[in-house]
RNA sequence: CGGGGCGUAGCACAGCCUGGUAGUGCGCCUGCUUUGGGAGCAGGAGGUCGGAGGUUCGAAUCCUCUCGCCCCGACCA
């Protein structure tokens, strides 16, 4: 993308309403605008981002196979009725009325709706178990939007819905979507970990909130330092192996993590003194166990092995994508802006022409730029050095290539790291072979 | 939903108290100079002052209503 032709408007100066530092860089680096209270466009740079992020969900919730729908934003009241949410939900719920007056809602969840879904096929322990997801936006009408789309009113969510005939069966499918939330957020460079949270009245231990750690985050957390050093992607851990992924359960859970409202002092002793870490976090997935309240309501059975009909154990699971999006701002920023890992960068190489109309400058910067045709943003606008490198700097490109007169005579490309700051000199083969690495 | 605040150019703001027909900085356009970390000079474009009603000879300014947005708290992916 050549900059002289992009949409990709930078601000110098940081809108009035923007509190936190993911929202300040999402609207000063031009990924977002606001439309109304809690409710925003993506632009170019930050749809980008949103789509890399997405595909990361995307590939390893198929990963541990899951299968992915898309269901509509728009839901009817009738199915909400028959959960006896459409009463319960409250403000929360943007309700509508359709031009013959009946009730709709935006959705701001899927339980009633996969499982009627589910309900319309699903006729015997043969079509168990399963699990669906979509990545999809939704609406809940936050009292108070705020910080930008980390507690925005309109966000994309991803919500996986599983299906099993057993408690056995449920747990199992938990403990893969346990895996599979570890694996993407390790993906995206983030560190995250698995707290417990609240089950409410189904008890047990299966319900988890995935906490980012940000230094700017909204809550305080507990967690052991045995969490950072883990690395999930182990491929030996396959998702159909029953025991196996309890080990790895009960290992995960076994150590401590916890936010400040289910902090446990005397358990927190327990953890080695050299271990224990407090700090801030941001939630970006929850996953729950909730057994047959919405397979009983919405008058899901199939027939068991002996005949018998069997009413389904339901778990759901959620990752706030677009909420994903300014968490990693958060954790990956410095004072010029921001520093997108590889996995999510909009793209991954800004070529910063420091002086366009200069031959050698211009002639190098065309030969890097069409190497990575939709990879790279070339700035080739008539602009100082010190605007290109802020800009850059600001929309966080994990590499930059500083094409000057000076290096140009030689043919020399300068490479910068974003995320480190590190620089080296290289002729352009070589930087091609370092970019490509 | 309780409490507070703000709506004036793309962005950040002043002007309002004490009415006289709109200004500053950044950004934008043109020219010249400059050119490795947000340049200098000169010229220029851009606003039904959130909206409606009212008071007045005259309203950004005073009054009423309304819409929108932000902040603090209670609540949440």
């Amino acid at each position: 993308m050549r900059l002289t032709r992009a949409f990709l408007p930078t601000l110098k100066e940081t809108p009035a309403e923007a509190q936190i530092v993911s929202h300040r860089l999402m609207l000063r680096a031009g990924l977002i605008r606001q439309t109304s209270a809690g409710i925003y466009a993506w632009l170019p740079a930050g749809w980008r981002v949103l789509q890399r992020v997405t595909q990361i969900v995307r590939e390893e919730q198929d990963r541990a196979g899951a299968q992915e729908v898309l269901m509509p934003t728009i839901q009817s009241a009738e199915l909400w009725q028959r959960s006896g949410r459409y009463e319960d939900y409250g403000k929360e719920m943007l309700r509508l009325k359709d031009r013959h007056e009946r009730d709709m809602l935006f959705g701001p969840t899927n339980e009633e709706m996969i499982t009627d879904i589910f309900r319309g096929y699903a006729t015997s322990y043969r079509d168990l178990p399963r699990n669906l997801y979509h990545i999809q936006w939704k609406f809940r009408d936050e009292v108070r939007p705020r910080f930008g789309v980390m507690r925005g009113r309109e966000f994309l969510m991803k919500d996986a819905y599983s299906f099993d005939m057993t408690v056995e069966g449920a747990q199992h499918s938990y403990r893969q979507m346990m895996l599979a939330y570890l694996r993407t957020f390790q993906r995206m460079g983030l560190k995250a970990v698995p707290m417990r949270a609240d089950t409410g009245p189904i008890g047990g231990n299966l319900s988890h909130e995935f906490i980012i750690l940000a230094e700017t985050g909204e809550s305080t957390v507990f967690y052991d330092s045995e969490f950072e050093s883990r690395d999930w992607a182990d491929a030996s851990l396959g998702y159909d192996d029953v025991p196996a992924l309890q080990g790895f359960f009960d290992q995960v859970t076994s150590m401590y993590a916890a936010t400040e409202e289910m902090h446990d002092p005397a358990a927190w002793e327990g953890v080695p003194e050299a271990r224990r870490r407090e700090g801030k976090g941001i939630e970006v997935g929850h996953i729950f166990y909730f057994g047959q309240k919405y397979s009983a309501t919405m008058g899901l059975s199939v027939a068991g092995p002996d005949g018998a009909n069997v009413v389904p154990e339901m778990g759901s699971y959620g990752i706030g994508v677009s909420r994903l999006v300014a968490a990693l701002i958060e954790a990956n920023h410095d004072d010029a802006g921001i520093k997108w890992p590889d996995a999510v960068a909009p793209w991954k190489l800004a070529i910063l022409n420091l002086k366009v109309g200069d031959a050698a400058c211009d002639a190098l910067c065309e030969k890097l730029y069409a190497a990575f045709p939709d990879q790279a943003v070339y700035d080739d606008r008539a602009e100082r050095a010190g605007v290109k490198f802020n800009d850059a700097d600001l929309m966080g490109f994990p590499w930059q290539a500083i094409i000057g007169p000076r290096g140009a005579a030689a043919g020399k490309v300068e490479l910068k790291r974003r995320m480190t700051g590190e620089r080296v000199e290289l002729s352009l083969e070589d930087a091609l072979a370092k970019l490509n690495a």
